[in-house]
RNA sequence: GUGGUUUUAGCUCAGUUGGUUAGAGCGCCUGAUUGUGGUUCAGGAGGUCGUGGGUUCGAGCCCCAUAUUCCACCCCA
């Protein structure tokens, strides 16, 4: 076999030990609040039929979803085809069907609808599911992006009830404070509110390309989004009608209030609206969410108090108060949402969304399930483990493995070594037994790179008189103990 | 898919205008210390300079291709 250098995939990464104890409690403190909201643990395979998946995310998604390569003869399968049926068109496209049948997944949503259809009678409905696995996406990676990455989605399906998005909210502000976050912004947004403003403007069929482009004014500017919407079709009349809605400021109610004036003859965008003033409603009765009708100087809108300093990041507290802001222009990529949509960013760091999510009505009907309503929210654990690295967030001291190391000697003294290593691991102490007669220098370095707490040296003279040597490591204390004295020392 | 950037010892990085034997810090190994780590001191090992071509008397350095890193665009967690 040839010699080839050892690399990964561009985009994918390893995670070492250190890596995956900081991975493990994202995921385990996301998890814990997922549960905490009644929602239950599935997962689904890697890798789905490509035809569950096209179509889905829209034409840029399709793009980015990695390809399976079909086993077997595929070429002369493909050969086979084109010289019988003349209508088969030899090309990219024609050949897909033939070279891949299979794809990684590129998100949880689409494969919670699928496995909800194929469930549905094992399934009592409202059903919610959490899921934490790995996504794949045939991105060029940067800041932030990677082409194998994890989501944690919590999604809900058999519910109208708008409670289930209060709930999401209450959800990202548990979560995320309880991980250590302290200024992050929950943006929501309805694409009713979105097919109101196309509807005002006759354009609903440009619905698409209005929100790609308005979703830009962050980054682009106004100038930006105007030149981008002439280019997508639409006129400078259009824009004239749109401009006062994309830039209207204020607080959350401020900005329902003048939009409710400009889709008065809109019954979608009013009924989006609605939606928006249920859901506010709701965490205004959970006491997390107070509206701010009053006009005020402040350039930024929503409840942006300080965020209320917290000495103990002790899991559980939240840390930051509730920044919950409505914004027009947040869109969305993904096509299937439908009424409430959600984005979540840190104000703390440069990095794109750490979480997305929204009400999509009709998942499922693409799988032959009709009727079934279903709403969801993702946490980008890789970004909101870098925003954590960043601002150095991990809490210290959770690394520790092993509790004690047994020091090697020779044949004799591990043979009498391996009862005592037993005694300590049937109480539930992690412990190890040096594995060779190596040097004292070579065994106590490798209990110090491990972070070892406490050594227990046994030599002839320990044999001898029973008691056993124990020494701390970090005092480099030295005491002579019996077998009991040493297991109820050692915690 | 488009543009830029990175790659030199296990790791992080120097390396001048193209010129003799490619360096440092950390880590590793050996010894000072034959039963004692984390500090100190002395010594040592370790390099296809990402890969493949090319230019040149001569390439880590210049040219081409390709992989990869990071960044921006598109899009997105």
């Amino acid at each position: 076999m040839a010699n080839s250098k050892a690399s990964v995939p561009k985009g994918t990464r390893d995670f070492s030990p250190a890596e995956m104890v900081k991975r493990n409690y994202i995921f385990d403190t996301i998890k814990s609040v997922f549960r905490k909201y009644g929602y239950l643990e599935i997962q689904t395979p890697s890798m789905e039929n490509l035809s569950t998946l096209t179509g889905k995310y829209g034409d840029e998604g399709d793009k980015l979803i990695f390809k399976i390569l079909n086993s077997g003869d595929f070429w002369g399968e493909a050969e086979n085809k084109k010289q019988k049926a003349e209508s088969f068109e030899f090309n990219s496209k024609g050949l897909l069907p033939m070279l891949s049948e299979k794809a990684l997944r590129y998100d949880l949503t689409v494969p919670f609808a699928r496995y909800v259809v194929m469930h549905q009678n094992e399934i009592t409905f409202p059903f919610k599911r959490f899921q934490v696995q790995p996504v794949w996406r045939a991105d060029r990676p940067q800041k932030g992006r990677y082409r194998e990455f994890y989501q944690c989605d919590a999604d809900m399906v058999g519910s109208e009830s708008l409670l289930n998005e209060a709930e999401f909210v209450m959800i990202y502000q548990e979560a995320l404070g309880m991980l250590g976050l302290k200024d992050f912004t929950i943006k929501i947004n309805n694409r009713k509110i979105l097919s109101g403003i196309a509807e005002i403007i006759g354009k609903p069929e440009l619905i698409v390309d209005m929100t790609v482009a308005i979703d830009k004014l962050d980054k682009i500017g106004l100038d930006g989004v105007v030149k981008e919407l002439l280019e997508r079709g639409f006129t400078s009349r259009d824009i004239e009608k749109l401009k006062p809605v994309i830039l209207s400021e204020g607080s959350n109610e401020e900005k329902l209030a003048s939009l409710k004036s400009v889709l008065t003859t809109s019954d979608t965008g009013l009924k989006g609206i609605e939606e928006i003033e249920t859901i506010l409603g709701y965490l205004e009765s959970f006491s997390v969410y107070s509206p701010q009708s009053l006009s005020s100087d402040s350039l930024s809108a929503g409840i942006q108090q300080p965020a209320t300093q917290n000495p103990s990041a002790a899991p559980g507290s939240q840390s930051a108060t509730l920044n919950l802001q409505l914004d027009i222009t947040l869109a969305r990529g993904l096509n299937y949402y439908t009424g409430a949509i959600f984005e979540v960013k840190t104000n703390e760091v440069a990095m794109g969304s750490i979480g997305g999510g929204g009400r999509y009505d009709d998942l499922t009907g693409m799988f032959g399930l009709k009727g079934l309503t279903g709403a969801g929210i993702s946490f980008g654990a890789d970004r909101i483990y870098d925003v954590m690295e960043e601002l150095q967030l991990f809490p210290e001291s959770t690394s520790e493995t092993t509790k004690v190391l047994i020091t090697n000697f020779d044949a004799q003294a591990e043979r009498y070594a391996l009862p005592v290593l037993q005694e300590l691991r049937n109480k539930g102490i992690s412990a190890e037994l040096y594995p060779t007669s190596a040097k004292m220098k070579k065994q106590l370095s490798y209990a110090d790179n491990k972070k070892i707490p406490y050594v227990i040296l046994i030599g002839s003279e320990e044999i001898q008189s029973g008691r056993l040597t124990l020494k701390d490591m970090k005092s480099g204390v030295q005491e002579q103990l019996t077998r009991e004295e040493l297991t109820g020392k050692i915690k």
